[in-house]
This record gives C-alpha cells, structure tokens and sequence, in this order.
DNA sequence: GCTTGATCTGAACGATTGTTCATTTATCAC
DNA sequence: GTGATAAATGAACAATCGTTCAGATCAAGC
C-alpha cells in the first residue's frame, strides 16, 4: 500500500533533513545509508529520491543552509560601538547561536570531507567569510589600541576554536546557565585578546 | 602466488596500521574499506586478519595507544614549578605533541562515535584522565592566588579546545614556526587565565 | 465520479562491504 | 633437500550500499 491515509506529503520534505541530520550528527554521513534515513521518516528508500537528488546533495544542502544562516544571523546581530563591543557580541553571539543547533554545528566540522572537492569549496568559502569577520575585529581593536596581540589571524582561529569547542560538552541539563557560559567564556576571551 | 620474493613479514602489522591511520584520517573510519587497506600495503584484504581481530580493533587499537602516549609522554614532561611553570609547560607540550602526529590527533577527536560503546569508554576514560592534569593545574594555581578563574572546569575545557584548535589549520610550510605558535598560544592562555 | 499529477511502494540493479577459509607460497631450522 | 610453520592469496559468503523505475495509491480539481 502506498501513502498512508493522512499523510502530509508536503511536509516530507523537511522531514527527510530533519531525519538525515540527525543521523549525520549522531553516526557520521558514511556510516549512515539512505534506507536508514528513509526509516526515520516512515517511508521507503526510493521515495527520499523525489526530494533530495543523491545523498551528498543531503549532506551539502544542510551544511551550506547552515553557513548561509550563521553569516545571516551574524549580519543581523547588534555589534554596538568599536571594537570591544564588536568582540564582545561576536563572542556571544557566536555561542547562543552553536549552543541552539548542535547537531548542524557538528556536522559542519564534521563532515566536510565528506564533500566532494566542488562543494567543500563552496562551504569552505563561507567558513573563511564568518571566519574573516571576527579578524577584522581583532584587526581594528589591535590598530587603535583596544586588544594587544601578536597575530591577528592566529588569534582568530583560537577565539573560534575555544568557541566552537563549547558544543563538544554543553548539556541542556547542564550546571552552568547558557547566560552564565557566556559571560565566563567573553572574560576569557577579553583577557586573552590584552583588553 | 603468495608472499612476493623479498617480502619482510615482520613489518607487515605495523604497515598495516600506518595504511590504515592515513586512510582514516583523511576519509574517515566508516569510508575507509578493508580493502583500501591492504591495497595501500600492497597485499590482499585477507590478509589483514592475520595482524588485527577486525576492523573495529583496528580503530581502538590505534586510537588506545595514541591516548597512552599522550599520557605516559606528559607524565614525563618537566613542569617547572608552581601553576605557572605547569600551565606552561602544558602548553607548550599540547601543542608540540599534538602538531607531531596530525592524523592521530584527528583520528582520535573524530572517530569517538565510531567505536563501540565498550571501546568508546575505555577511550573516554583516557581522555578524561588528560583533561584533569589540566584541571589540576588550574585549580592550584587558583588556590594560591596564581590564576583569575571563576570556573575551573569550564577552563580547563576552553583552553584544550583552544589548543587543539591548531592542528586544524596548521602547516608545515606555514608562514608561522613551531615555537613562534607555542609562544603567542602562551601568551593567549597566560592572559586568559587571568596571569 | 473521473481525470490528472504528485507521491510512494516494492522490487530490482550492479557494486561493494567485512569476514572466512582452503590452498598456495615463502622462509627457516635441520 | 626435507619438513614445519608462518604468511598471503583468491575465491567465496551473505549482507548492505546508493540509485532507478514501473506500477500502485493518494489528494485535489472539475
């Protein structure tokens, strides 16, 4: 029997990438086939097929609506005056929203080799971008005096990665409030930077 | 025919884990096949249950000994005196010994979902171990008034993610040498940590 | 109630997976 | 040379992979 009574076929759609991220995040694009995914959304293999062209297409389709959202969201946040400010909202910014899609947040540093060589380039491309808008930050506070540092770019990469790695240990059921994460992590981010 | 003329037996094994750390890392556990392995060692996918249980042991195996390593190498390590010497000498450590075996490094921070749930804990357990030589660290230095932290743990966490960051962007022939990296990391994590 | 078009099934495709094993080959001790 | 042993082959295994597609089934428009 085809299509169950009820069904919303309009909706399967978003259900296939809901279902594919979080099997992605939770065992890894390779290790995960397509009837598995099927499975998840109550539907056979084939059918993925009027949705999605191929399963690398699931995989870029997500990675690349994830990055085109954070440069998004990043260009609509407030950055207040100067650079402290700028810094300071990047910093939380950057935390609320990873701590809010942990699972698309994983798979983009995840599964980029997964990509072929044209799409990781594509997705590559925005990584540099969010990545250049917090160097021109450090870059600004260092010209008028605001940070003190020895390497604008080094010291981009280890905001990022000291940011980033908050996703690898935050519960929801966690001791620490997301707000009270975000304070202690900008006090070490403006000790670090020499402001 | 089996076993080319000239062939040394005795060094097969380690080949084999050799082949398979490059293959992991740049493809991944579950991408990576048995016999991609053998071919990269120039011998038949058979023979490769000659030297591991499976390929699961393969991983575990690789993963187990670069954590003990990694332990029995800081064990070794000279801390100085005092948090400071320690925070430092940690550093520095994590950094030098993390940039000297790329593969492993990434092998070990993305194939943890890959592992079976035993296998996983062993790991885990490992890996919970070096984070607390961190945290120890911090802690005393905190006690005795060294360190500015209002959350130890937290910390300690900020400052391996904020490290092991490096292995992601660099390179051998990079504009930046090794102790130059070691140097302005210092800097970075002293500051942080409120010293 | 009939038709149309979108949606899904279920079977099939060739390829590849991890693993096993009887057999063959190479090495070494005597 | 002869045997013993270790090491590797190459074929085979059932299972699973991504993908295709003819046909069945549904919802909606008239």
């Amino acid at each position: 029997m085809a299509r169950k009574t009820g069904s919303h076929s309009e909706i399967t759609g978003p259900l296939i990438r809901q279902a594919a991220e979080e099997l992605f995040a939770e065992h890894g694009y390779a290790a995960v086939s397509m009837r598995q995914i099927a499975a998840k959304v109550g539907v056979q293999a084939g059918a993925l097929y009027n949705y999605t062209a191929d399963k690398q297409s699931l995989l870029f389709d997500m990675m690349q609506a994830h990055m085109v959202d954070l440069l998004a969201a990043w260009g609509a946040e407030d950055k207040g005056q100067g650079p402290m400010d700028a810094l300071e909202a990047f910093t939380r910014f950057h935390i609320r929203h990873h701590l809010a899609r942990p699972k698309a947040v994983f798979i983009a540093y995840m599964e980029l080799r997964n990509l072929t060589p044209e799409n990781f380039q594509v997705i590559e491309d925005l990584r540099k971008t969010y990545e250049t808008h917090l160097e021109d930050i450090l870059q600004a506070g260092k010209d008028d005096g605001t940070f003190t540092l020895a390497d604008t770019k080094l010291a981009a990469m280890a905001v990022i990665a000291m940011l980033t790695g908050v996703t690898t240990w935050y519960r929801d059921d966690g001791r620490l409030t997301q707000d009270r994460i975000e304070r202690v992590y900008w006090n070490m981010v403006r000790k670090a930077v020499g402001a």
